[in-house]
DNA sequence: CATATTAATTCATATATATGACTATAAAAA
DNA sequence: TTTTTATAGTCATATATATGAATTAATATG
């Protein structure tokens, strides 16, 4: 055996994920289809079923199917926010996207995205609500320009979830983030859009995201309140 | 069949990690032991070392056997520290512990660990190093004194694994924590300790620690510099 | 003694098979 | 029509078996 077969079995399915064959929500062959077509036996079906599911790639519905999940980027710290204190439970972050426009990239910009100087960027400015006062966090996104033209016209809508704008509109999958979580202290500009002192303290998130065959195409800095801010985990087995 | 196999075996398995008749560390019975011994085949048996290895409670070495893992508290938050900024790579933190205290619990420290104002608690300081000179975390701990009683005493020796300890000499197993993690600003007294600035930023994350059989047994606040701290996740499939 | 070989143990991969349980749909009965 | 029943498709659990690969320990060989 030149390589393993489970192997092979998880390769089709994120093939067809990744080439848009099989989106999010979508019934994946049963396991016998699968057995048959790529010609290994069932077991082995199942146990790359068992990986990708491990991996929340995957779900399954006893007596229905399997399904291609969303999970993946549901793990961004930033869904981990919660109002109060106490629960953890990730609440609906509504965003709006005040500004849009196509820029030069600066010296910083262009290290992060690895491009050059004054290549050209769309720059979104996002804020993010809980409730319809004030903003609690301020996301600022930087696109390889290529990669998005037309992002920064306002005649294309931009909702909550703007990788599914990305994905429809530019044919361009965001396949694998990467996020850096640290801590720092508000300045003017940024007092002043989350309604908070000078010096107050802000969480802040730095991601690059990935696209499919494209690279990285995106560098994100996102300012949250650190009092609206805290992120729960559960470390050992309370099971036990 | 009144109940699943493969949960009798993960029940028996972590009844003996439970029971400190298998710590980290261990080897565990063989898939063959196993099998014969709780009259299941060897294929339920993989399924349910599989579970557990999914949990991180186990992990395998093909040709050697399966061993306790202590991955459980390795995904502690304070782990991911990082000194630079990009790797994020976790490195280690040698700690000391100055102060050592039997007191009488706080209102406040009281409704943390569900005791009574003035209860007697047992109050550890320690601070956190990844080299000689400067601490970069600050750790306050408050414990249920009868869960420890002598913890104080400085004739126990307390290494960097603090939970070792407990299991050792008090015989109280932790088996999980609650993280919270968010940010703030220095006071005065944390910014003279960790030689920063009063109002620079910092992390700051509680922990509530539950001990088998004895519930919250732990409540604690750990304190790092800001630039000294950065959390890396990565979502999404970076294979895809 | 030092080294190489062999054997035993253990986990890893793969297949085949049987039974059970959940779901949706089609057929039959009220 | 509405309700019930039967059935087919799907995943879930469980066993048995065979082969392969990694490790360790025992044995043979020089």
């Amino acid at each position: 055996m030149t390589q393993k077969l489970y192997q092979k079995v998880i390769d089709f399915i994120n093939n067809q994920i990744n080439s848009g064959e099989l989106i999010i929500g979508d019934l994946i062959p049963s396991e016998s289809q699968l057995s048959n077509k790529l010609n290994v036996s069932i077991g082995t079906v199942r146990k790359a079923i068992d990986k990708l599911e491990n991996q929340k790639v995957l779900y399954r519905h006893h007596g229905k199917g399997t399904y291609v999940s969303d999970h993946g980027f549901d793990n961004s710290i930033f869904n981990f926010f919660s109002y109060g204190k106490q629960d953890g439970s990730s609440i609906r972050i509504y965003k709006t996207t005040p500004v849009r426009v196509k820029q030069k990239a600066s010296a910083e910009i262009a290290f992060q995205l690895g491009i050059n100087q004054g290549d050209d960027v769309i720059y979104l400015e996002r804020l993010g609500y809980i409730d319809k006062k004030s903003p609690i966090i301020v996301e600022k996104s930087w696109w390889v320009a290529e990669v998005v033209e037309g992002l920064q016209d306002h005649s294309i809508h931009i909702p909550d979830l703007l990788y599914a704008v990305i994905l429809k509109q530019f044919d361009t999958q965001i396949t694998s983030s990467q996020e850096v979580l640290t801590a720092g202290i508000s300045d003017d500009e940024i007092a002043e859009t989350l309604h908070i002192n000078k010096g107050d303290p802000v969480v802040i998130l730095n991601r690059h995201s990935y696209a499919k065959d494209k690279g990285l195409v995106e560098f994100r800095i996102t300012t949250g309140r650190a009092d609206m801010f805290s992120y729960t985990t559960t470390i050992g087995n309370p099971d036990a």
